[in-house]
DNA sequence: TCAAAAGTGTTCTGTTTACACCCATGG
DNA sequence: CCATGGGTGTAAACAGAACACTTTTGA
């Protein structure tokens, strides 16, 4: 590797701080995939444009990058916002730049993906109107390149889900093995046996199981569990421990 | 969820196409983690600033993005600028957008990493000065938050090599198989055992072993191989294969 | 009394780990 | 002839998959 004055030179420029006003500037949008878990389905909350263009078509909550706030925070403000909701469990996901992915401008968006315990939050207060849970096997084609989102996000879901703990965020903090077995076949989109999951659950030993039952679907009634986050990073911290399902 | 007029125009204007007039602009920055394998030690690219500020420090190598390409696009032009490669594995990493991360100016980075074979590039016309492999475990400290950029990379280069065939391309086509497992002990950062990871590799069953012999390190020789990606595709198209060392 | 969901263990199979000696060759 | 790295197999431990019956209780 040979030095070059005249490359130095240029190199310095680029990286001389009043360089960057020459650069294109862009918009940065935030779009995000809302997962919900509803007793046996998986779900994403989408909103309907009734305008057009695109009337008529599904699309993904978004926003705009606010020049004094970063991604994360943009993320958190645009999924309060539009649904109310706050301390939600939120992960960037992907950066998506094709030229003409948006015909109004030229926009670079940044895809969050957030999991959300339906029955606990209350959507009486939703801020936005024509929003709606669809399941996921029944959702509607998307605009722009919202689908390739969506695709991406699931997967990163089903890895994810696997191998850490953030299944816990769309169940209610109490809930039962079915539930669980539930949300994961969901995830998943394949059937688990009974036995093999409650063993596995069992061995990784991050559950408390309560002295209550939940009578609204069994006669019998199927003991609640929580997850105990405490004890689930102290195994983390102290041995390694590695959540797999 | 209630429909509610007022908020409805408010959420149409914001999807409207010239709305995005108002919103604010920024600079995206690509860097590059640029990972090289060579013989026994997992390397990455560097450059040393050699002007103020942070002048003596080290840094990834970056660029802007333009008006029009898209962000792979940039990566791709942004290594071929510095580096004269091209026909280089890239993947985009994460999006970094600490609002004070560049000092010089608000900045959102989003981040690739390319895996290289140090050995087959010719590196005469490389088009940087002061840059250098730098072996991973002697690092220097690098500006703004390319030491976290850095960590996730190492995080999921470690999580992909396992997975999929991405070692391969950090190293030269025709390899042997201590180097093989020399590259997943530097990935890896943890010694393997000699007859376990043969045993795993062949299984995996897309290896070519060659009538070739490496003489260059050892008397007796060590037979070559190479990858077999049409292998590889088939395989995983036709049964649903998994890479998985 | 029965329908519907809850709860519970064992066997089998495949995968991962641990482990040690001979081979080929150039110097 | 010997130092150096190359090449090879088996047994034990562990993890994952397959599999069916009994319990509870409200209607």
């Amino acid at each position: 590797m040979k030095v070059s004055d005249n490359l130095e030179v240029a190199k310095n420029a680029n990286l001389q701080l009043n360089y960057y006003q020459k650069e294109d500037q862009v918009l940065l949008a935030v779009d995000c995939i809302i997962f919900g878990f509803d007793k046996k389905d998986l779900k994403i909350l989408l909103i309907k444009r009734n305008f057009e263009p695109e009337k008529g078509k599904w699309s993904l909550i978004g926003g705009f990058l606010k020049k004094n706030e970063n991604l994360d925070q943009a993320a958190v403000r645009v999924l309060k916002t539009l649904t109310g909701l706050s301390d939600i469990y939120m992960e960037q996901l992907y950066t998506y730049s094709k030229v003409d992915r948006d015909p109004g401008q030229r926009t670079i968006s940044v895809c969050y993906y957030a999991l959300i315990d339906v029955d606990a939050h209350n959507f009486d207060g939703i801020q936005i109107d024509s929003a709606s849970w669809i399941e996921l096997k029944n959702a509607p084609e998307l605009i722009f390149d919202h689908d390739e989102m969506v695709q991406k996000a699931i997967a990163r879901l089903r890895r994810k889900a696997m191998t850490n703990p953030i299944g816990f965020e769309l169940l209610p903090e109490k809930f039962t093995m079915r539930q669980l077995q539930n949300l994961y076949e969901s995830i998943l989109d394949k059937k688990l046996d009974k036995r093999n999951f409650i063993n596995k659950i069992n061995s990784l030993d991050v559950l408390v199981k309560l002295d209550e039952k939940d009578m609204t679907v069994s006669r019998k009634g199927a003991y609640l569990y929580i997850f105990d986050k405490e004890k689930y990073e102290k195994k983390v911290e102290e041995d390694g421990f590695n959540f797999k399902i």
